[in-house]
DNA sequence: ATAGGGTTAG
C-alpha cells in the first residue's frame, strides 16, 4: 500500500482516486484526508462517494455512519445503494426500515429501490412488508419495470402464494426467463410440482437456472426419480451448474441410487470449475446414505481445506453407520481445527452418541453445547438427547428431560421416549408416558393416540391397536402414503402402494406370494394385503409396498441382478421379520437402508450397527 | 437490478 502524496491533495484529486474505488485501506486513509482537510464541507458528493467505495469493499456499518449523518437528504441513488448492501444480507429487515425512513423524508422512490425493497420483503417472516410496498410500487406506476414485477414475483414464490405470483404475473405486458422461473418455483415451493411442470414446458426459453427450479422442487417434494429423470433431460439443453449437481445428489442420496452418484462424482471430478465446499459436501452425503462410508472418507479426505459443512456431512455419515466414536474423533479433530460447530453439526454427533451407547460424551456435549460453542439447545438437540437417554435404558431420566425441558416437547421427542420402552420391551412405562400425556391434552389432540397406537402396534398387541384407532376416527394424510425403492443394476424402481402400474407387475404379486408362503409368512399375508379396511388398510398397503420391492428384487437377484432395497423400516417390523427370513431361507444377504441407519440380513439376523 | 442449493432424532 502507497502512501499518498500529501502536499497537494484537492476535491477533485480525491474524487479520482475514490472513482477508481480503492481498498478498505485507502478509503480510510482518503477519509481521514477528507476530515483532516474539511472537503466534506465544500464538496458534498465525496461522501456520496466515500459512502458509494465503503458499500464497494463491504464496510457497511463504515458506509451506514456516514449515510446516517448525511445533513441533506441523500439521493435516491445513495438510498438504493444502502437498500441493495442490506438485501444481499439475506435476512436483514434493514432495508424495510430504511425504505420507510425514505418515504418519511419524502425522496421518491424508483424502479431500483422497488426492486432492492421487495427482494428483501422476499426473506422477512411474513408476506406483509411485501405487500406493503407491492401496493406503493402500483401507485408509482412502477410496476410496468420488468424488474420490478420479476422481483414482485419471486418474493410471492418465496411464500408459495402461487395467486399474487400468477396475478403479478399476468398482468405484465412483457415477460422474461426469470418471470418464467420465478413462476414456476412459486409452484415447487407451494408442492404443486405437476403445474410447475405444465408451466415449466411453455417457458419459451429456459436456461440452466430453470432447470435448477424444477429439479430442486422435486428433490424437496420427495420425488427423487422425477428429479433425476429432469436431471438426465437436462443435459440436451444445459451442462449441469453447481446447484443442479447438489441436487441430483440429494436425489441419489435419498433413493440410495449409488451408482447414479458414482457417475456425478466422475463427472465433478473432471470438472475443476465445480469442484467447491457445496459438491464436497453433496458428495460426501451422498456416499454415507447409499452405504459407502469409505467412499464419504475419501472425497473427506482429499478436500484441502475442510469448512464445518464437510466436517458436519461426514459426521452425520459416520452416525447413520453406528460409528459413533470415529464420529466424535472427527468432531473433535474438526474443534482442533478452530471451526465452530452449528447445529446440525451437534445433531449429528448427539445422534452418534446415541446410536453406539455413548451415554457420557452425549450428555457432556448435550450440557455443554450453549456454553462452548454458543448454539442454544433446539428442539430437534432435546430429541436427540431424549432418544440417546432412552436407547441406554435411562427411561425415568429421559422422561424427566421430556417433562422439564424448556421447550414444549413435540411429538418427536414422545416418540423417542417411547420407542425406547419399546427396544428395552418396557410396556408398563409406555403406558406411564402415555398416561401423563393424556392427561396434559385437553383438547383432544389426538398424536397421543397416535403413539399410544404405535406403542402397542410395535409390540404386537394389535387387539389394543384397533381399539384405540377407532377411538380416534378418521384421519388420513395422503402424503404420508409410502413408497418403496429397490435399485437392481443400477436402475431404481419405485413400488407405490397397491402398484398396479408396473408392467411385470402380476408377476411380482405372484413372487411375493411364492416367498411369503416359503417363508412361513402366508397368514400374514392374507392380513396385510386383504382382510383390513379404513386406516389399518392403508397402513398394511404401505408396507405392501415394500414387500412388492422385495419380491421384485428377489426376482431379478435370481437372474444374477445385483440389488439393493431401499425403504425406511420404521414401523414395519414386519418386514424386517420378513427379510430375516428371506436371508435365511434363500441363504442372501440383503442390504437395506432405513431413513438412517444400515441394516445387513444374513442368515436370518439383522446386523443394523446400532446399540440397544 | 430480478430467479436456483446440501448437512436433522423417528
Amino acid at each position: 500500500m502507497q502512501p499518498f502524496a500529501v502536499s497537494h491533495i484537492s476535491g477533485r484529486f480525491i474524487s479520482q482516486l475514490l472513482s477508481r474505488r480503492p481498498g478498505i485501506s485507502q478509503i480510510k486513509q482518503i477519509h481521514a484526508q477528507i476530515i483532516v482537510r474539511s472537503l466534506a464541507s465544500t464538496r458534498l458528493s465525496l461522501i456520496d462517494s466515500l459512502i458509494h467505495c465503503y458499500l464497494h469493499s463491504k464496510s457497511l456499518s463504515s458506509a451506514r455512519i456516514l449515510f446516517d449523518n448525511h445533513r441533506s437528504s441523500p439521493l435516491v441513488l445513495l438510498w438504493n445503494l444502502m437498500m441493495r448492501a442490506y438485501s444481499k444480507l439475506q435476512c436483514s429487515s434493514e432495508p424495510f426500515s430504511l425504505f420507510r425512513r425514505m418515504i418519511d423524508t419524502q425522496a421518491k422512490p424508483d424502479e431500483y429501490t422497488f426492486t432492492f425493497v421487495i427482494t428483501s420483503c422476499a426473506h422477512q417472516d411474513t408476506v406483509l412488508c411485501g405487500q406493503v410496498v407491492h401496493g406503493m410500487a402500483v401507485k408509482n406506476g412502477d410496476l410496468l419495470n420488468l424488474y420490478v414485477a420479476n422481483s414482485l414475483i419471486g418474493m410471492y414464490a418465496a411464500f408459495a402464494r402461487v395467486g399474487d405470483a400468477c396475478k403479478v404475473f399476468d398482468e405484465m405486458s412483457n415477460t422474461d426467463v426469470f418471470s418464467w422461473t420465478s413462476l414456476v418455483s412459486a409452484y415447487a415451493k407451494n408442492g404443486d410440482m405437476s403445474k410447475a411442470g405444465e408451466v415449466f414446458r411453455e417457458m419459451p426459453l429456459r436456461n440452466d437456472v430453470s432447470w435448477a427450479v424444477m429439479i430442486s422442487g422435486f428433490v424437496s417434494s420427495g420425488m427423487y426419480t422425477e428429479a433425476l429423470r429432469y436431471f438426465h433431460d437436462m443435459f440436451c439443453e444445459f451442462n449441469p451448474n453447481e446447484a443442479v449437481l447438489v441436487c441430483a445428489l440429494s436425489a441419489c442420496a435419498n433413493l440410495g441410487c449409488l451408482d447414479q452418484g458414482k457417475w456425478i462424482h466422475g463427472y465433478i471430478d473432471s470438472n475443476r470449475a465445480l469442484q467447491s465446499s457445496n459438491t464436497m459436501t453433496a458428495l460426501i452425503d451422498m456416499y454415507a446414505k447409499c452405504g459407502r462410508i469409505d467412499c464419504a472418507y475419501l472425497v473427506f479426505d482429499k478436500i484441502a481445506r475442510r469448512d464445518i459443512h464437510n466436517y458436519t456431512s461426514m459426521i452425520s455419515g459416520l452416525s447413520i453407520h453406528g460409528q459413533g466414536e470415529e464420529a466424535i474423533r472427527v468432531f473433535q479433530q474438526m474443534l482442533a481445527e478452530k471451526l465452530k460447530p452449528n447445529d446440525i453439526t451437534i445433531l449429528g454427533v448427539l445422534n452418534g452418541c446415541s446410536h453406539s451407547g455413548l451415554v457420557q460424551h452425549g450428555s457432556s456435549i448435550f450440557y455443554s453445547m450453549a456454553s462452548s460453542w454458543g448454539v442454544v439447545p433446539k428442539i430437534e438437540h432435546y430429541g436427540c438427547y431424549v432418544d440417546l437417554l432412552g436407547r441406554a435404558g435411562y427411561l425415568a431420566k429421559a422422561f424427566g428431560i421430556a417433562k422439564s425441558m424448556p421447550i414444549n416437547p413435540d411429538v418427536v421427542v414422545w416418540r423417542a421416549l417411547l420407542s425406547a420402552c419399546r427396544i428395552h420391551s418396557n410396556l408398563s412405562f409406555g403406558e406411564r408416558v402415555i398416561a401423563y400425556l393424556q392427561q396434559l391434552d385437553c383438547g383432544g389432540y389426538s398424536g397421543t393416540q397416535v403413539l399410544l397406537s404405535n406403542l402397542y402396534a410395535s409390540l404386537g398387541k394389535w387387539g389394543k391397536v384397533s381399539q384405540v384407532r377407532k377411538a380416534m376416527g378418521k384421519q388420513k394424510n395422503p402424503a404420508d402414503i409410502g413408497c418403496s425403492w429397490i435399485e437392481v443394476d443400477g436402475v431404481v424402481h419405485e413400488f407405490r402402494v397397491s402398484d398396479v402400474l408396473h408392467p411385470q407387475i402380476a408377476e411380482i404379486r405372484e413372487k411375493l406370494g411364492e416367498i411369503l408362503i416359503r417363508v412361513g409368512y402366508a397368514a400374514d399375508a392374507t392380513r396385510v394385503s386383504f382382510d383390513l379396511c379404513g386406516e389399518d388398510r392403508e397402513q398394511a398397503v404401505a408396507w405392501h409396498s415394500e414387500k412388492l420391492a422385495i419380491a421384485y428384487g428377489l426376482m431379478n437377484a435370481a437372474a444374477g441382478a445385483s440389488i439393493r432395497i431401499m425403504k425406511n423400516l420404521r414401523t414395519c417390523e414386519d418386514c424386517h421379520a420378513l427379510l430375516k427370513a428371506i436371508s435365511e431361507v434363500y441363504d442372501r444377504e440383503i442390504v437395506v437402508r432405513d431413513r438412517a441407519r444400515f441394516h445387513t440380513f444374513r442368515r436370518g439376523k439383522c446386523s443394523c450397527n446400532d446399540y440397544w
